[in-house]
DNA sequence: TGCTGTCTGTTGGCTGTCGTACATAGTGCA
DNA sequence: TGCACTATGTACGACAGCCAACAGACAGCA
């Protein structure tokens, strides 16, 4: 079994990739194809079938959901932890959502066909593939209950932390009207919101840059959501992915 | 193939057991056990491993998930076009959801192991059971939506739509208490929802009995969602489901 | 240096939903 | 028949988030 490295470069550096077994490993790193991916970039389309599925390295993901009047909410998000485009292990291909890079950076990708040829005579892949597909559902589910319940303030926190996990710094790059679209409210909702964060010490943002000083605060201030859906990967996936 | 039986006693009454292949469905049929589901009654509880997966025949099952503080919200309804359990499917077993008994009525179970060697062997009922599980994730993403932008109206809409799909008659069993926790919202406000539908002549709602008397009334107050995870279900799923 | 466009901060009024409290009406049972 | 219980209807203030409009601040570029 592969162990996950720290270069971005490297496809184990994406922990569904590192956890192949050596002999899936083999078969698999010769169809991979690394892809440089730019931030907004559409990896695919709601109701259309996606082409590749995309493993990142160094990239981050949003799925977004789009409504017919045209407003936006995230209903995942996907970094080096995962895999964009869980539809095609389910044996369907389109999905309602459009996936969207959120942030730029490094990902793998793979063709549609040799997934689905991959998964035929790959018992293990198809395993770990299904049991990602699992902590996706449960972060859907979060998000579902979430976008019930939980303040700005607190979604706001939960998202910042979200990108934290799947970044390489204490920086992230989102403006405040591209977070609120993630998030489904109103531009305004989420200066008020990043205002708080700032007084108190947690994060300084400008023009897009924020700088996260104290990510114990933002814990206090997120709602369980972001804990949840955490604990839900670990405990669905094997090491060394929780390392 | 078998077709699909309007005889709610009968196994093949649940759209996914009735799409089995006939050698398979040899196989199932002397593992499938029938069990009368009382309202309320919990078939899995949340962190806890599912003992079953359930296909209902005319019972309904609500999918509903709870926060820390005890709020709830059902992300998905299964009646007899699908199966309770999908986690099983996916490798895992715990789900962040628990399984409420949302209509009485019949069901067929089938031991989780039993499901797990049957997977491993059948390759066509797992390819049946993970589009199943794809139009799920469908139709939890449209509630993570659902939830941020429609007002309680288009949702109580929704959900009575939702119910009356999966129910035997124009008639729904459940109080404005029980459907203001599977919204996620107050009862006063399903009340002003219900008495709303019911000065327009759309339904008649009387202490837990709604009669639907205008489905397309309906249908015009609910939002996008319930078409949207309808479609999506039959566009997944082969024909005869679609029947 | 100044122009332009983008990003962030601020304001005031509006609406939907919440919290709480209480009134009324069916239903089942003694 | 009357009592207890549950389900539904009503009212009022509080508040989060929405909508619209605008002001200031910063960055890139000519």
């Amino acid at each position: 079994m592969k162990t996950l490295t720290h270069n971005p470069c490297d496809p184990r550096h994406n922990h569904l990739l590192s956890a192949f077994p050596s002999g899936e490993w083999q078969l698999w790193q010769s169809l991979l194809e690394s892809v440089e991916l730019r931030v907004g970039q559409v990896l695919f389309e709601p109701g259309r079938a996606p082409a590749h599925v995309y493993f990142p390295t160094s990239a981050v993901v949003s799925l977004v959901y789009m409504t017919q009047d045209g407003e936006t909410a995230e209903i995942a998000v996907v970094g080096n932890e995962g895999v964009v485009g869980v539809s095609l292990f389910m044996g369907g291909d389109v999905m309602p959502h459009e996936a969207t890079v959120q942030s730029a950076g490094l990902a793998y990708r793979l063709n549609a066909n040799a997934v689905k040829n991959a998964m035929e005579f790959s018992n293990p892949i198809m395993k770990l593939m299904l049991n990602y597909t699992h902590a996706m559902f449960s972060q859907v589910s979060q998000t579902a209950v979430c976008n019930r319940y939980h303040s700005i303030d607190q979604q706001l926190s939960r998202r910042l932390l979200q990108g934290l996990d799947r970044a390489s710094s204490n920086e992230l790059l989102i403006t405040q009207e591209a977070m609120a679209s993630l998030l489904g409210v109103r531009r305004e909702g989420v200066t008020a919101a990043a205002l708080k964060l700032q007084h108190e010490g947690a994060i300084q943002y400008s023009r897009g840059h924020i700088v996260v000083h104290d990510r114990q605060r933002l814990e206090r201030h997120a709602c369980e959501c972001y804990a949840f859906s955490k604990k839900a990967y670990f405990k669905l996936l094997p090491l060394p992915l929780a390392a």
